[in-house]
DNA sequence: GCTTGACCTTACCCACATAGCAAGGTTGAT
DNA sequence: ATCAACCTTGCTATGTGGGTAAGGTCAAGC
């Protein structure tokens, strides 16, 4: 299979499939005599798996991981699941922080006339915190 | 006032006040006749006002519009409200996709037990979806 | 006057994950 | 033979910085 179809099966980009072969993240293809990479069921399957696993919102450097965790048939399902662990602390971190930024920016701007005038309590914030 | 001054008092980094002066976030700043950045309490101003943007999660280029609108004493006050609401949306829109994904890896890290066997429902998950 | 150290200047490369484009080779069908 | 659709590599760009190098400047102390 050439890495249109693969990218079509997978819903991957052609280009994506490329990089991440070039980082290592995938091993090389297998080509035809005129330089074609092919593609197995074999190579599908880690295909979607590395598609699963950003869908999920893991770093490439995370799939990484979950790839050699994959691989290893005596990998600790404990491993597994501390790489998951982290990423939800992660994402709950970055959460929280976007969270904080919407509460604020909500309050500023419930006492924001939003008119034709121009005063404007949301420029007055940004202006403050600076010199007088 | 030198540009390290400036970048204490306002929280920047030397480094990304020239990067503003670069993209035009930033009038050319005055000059001393061997080269060195000049700031005055306007520029610090101005300064103050794109870290503490920067702070609340507005892009530059936001950024750029909201100068636009502070310099404007013509503004009305519904343009920045709308800026911020869009700003808002934006926020809201991150955190709900950030929480999906955080839901369903709970999901998924709830149903492995983390010991030392192998069997894990995450990479299970992760593997799902393809070619089989 | 000379040294020293802190500051400034420009100009690079790096990160992350992806998209786009260009120039050219291959394949398969008409 | 031609044409479209595919493939190849290699370059650029994105956004918001961090780092680093090679060199100029300034002020203080000797």
């Amino acid at each position: 299979m050439n890495i249109g179809q693969a990218a079509k099966k997978t819903g991957l980009s052609a280009k994506m499939i490329r990089y991440y072969e070039s980082i290592d993240l995938l091993p090389e293809a297998g080509r035809t005599d005129s330089g074609y990479r092919q593609y197995n069921q074999q190579d599908l399957h880690r295909l979607a798996f590395i598609k699963r696993s950003r869908d999920l919102g893991f770093s490439l450097a995370e799939v990484s991981q979950l790839l050699a965790l994959w691989q290893d048939r005596q990998r600790a399902s404990a491993d597994v699941k501390a790489l998951a662990a982290a990423h939800i602390a992660e994402l709950e971190r970055k959460i929280s922080e976007l969270s904080g930024l919407r509460d604020t920016l909500k309050e500023l701007m419930d006492n924001c006339q939003g008119n034709d005038r121009p005063d404007c309590p949301i420029l007055k914030d940004l202006e403050s915190g600076c010199c007088h």
